[in-house]
DNA sequence: GCGACAG
DNA sequence: ATCTTGTCGC
């Protein structure tokens, strides 16, 4: 597979790619979700991705994956995938079965070519995946009810790209969008499927962990 | 031309 | 993303 080496050659990929996203709720099993997320070190020079596989709904650890690898593309919003996926995908060939869904760090179709990272790896990979972001990107969207569940259509050039969701009351909203194969409510609810009592869902928490402290936290004792 | 701008 | 201590609030 070949990479961009400019955001000109970056924009002909995705313009390409965005042909091939998938965006409907279609019918695969759902029995492991993972998370996926990157870091670096050097000077941002190299990439560490984790990928951790959690059994659903249940979201116990089942398998994990980290590699390291150089980062060839620097960090331009809109090209987010092209610095991170590389390392990404290599983490994922490192699994002796791949997950049956990815939920991504970063957006899905609420891009603006409609290519964010979780479409990029979905498209990729032909896995199922969704994008959840920690800030926006582009659209605009209506307050999010302070509520858990609360959620606002995120829109862009008119047409709705993802939700923006309050996963827990008081904390700042995430942004979810389909990445690939996912509609945009069941996106949003798998979403919701994944958290626990964190702003952010288990899979990203996992794999964040994992990529930055080399570690997978143990689940809180349950009083 | 002036801002906005995932990680 | 990454560099870093204490501090505010439930």
């Amino acid at each position: 597979m070949e990479w961009p080496t400019t955001t000109h050659e970056g924009v002909a990929i995705q313009e390409q790619l965005r042909g091939r996203v998938i965006v409907a709720d279609e019918d695969f099993p759902l029995r492991t979700v993972a998370g996926v997320d990157a870091g670096f070190e050097q000077d941002g020079t190299v990439a560490r991705a984790a990928v951790v596989v959690l059994s659903f709904p249940d979201l116990a650890p089942v398998a994990h994956a980290l590699a390291r690898s150089p980062a060839l593309f620097p960090y331009i919003p809109g090209f987010l995938s092209f610095r991170e996926a590389p390392a990404i995908l290599e983490a994922l060939a490192m699994l002796d079965i791949p997950p049956d869904l990815l939920i991504c760090d970063g957006q899905g179709i609420a891009h603006p070519r409609r290519l964010g990272i979780a479409s990029h790896l979905g498209v990729l990979t032909g896995i199922p995946a969704i994008g959840c972001a920690k800030a926006l990107l582009i659209g605009r969207h209506d307050l999010v009810p302070d509520e858990r569940g609360g959620r606002a259509a995120l829109i862009h050039r008119g047409e709705q790209i993802g939700y923006v969701l309050r996963t827990r009351p008081g904390v700042k909203p995430v942004y979810v969008s389909p990445g690939h194969r996912v509609s945009l409510d069941r996106a949003a609810n798998l979403v919701m499927s994944c958290i626990t009592r964190y702003r952010l869902p288990e899979t990203t928490r996992y794999a964040h962990n994992l990529a930055s402290h080399g570690t997978i936290p143990q689940p809180r004792k349950r009083p």
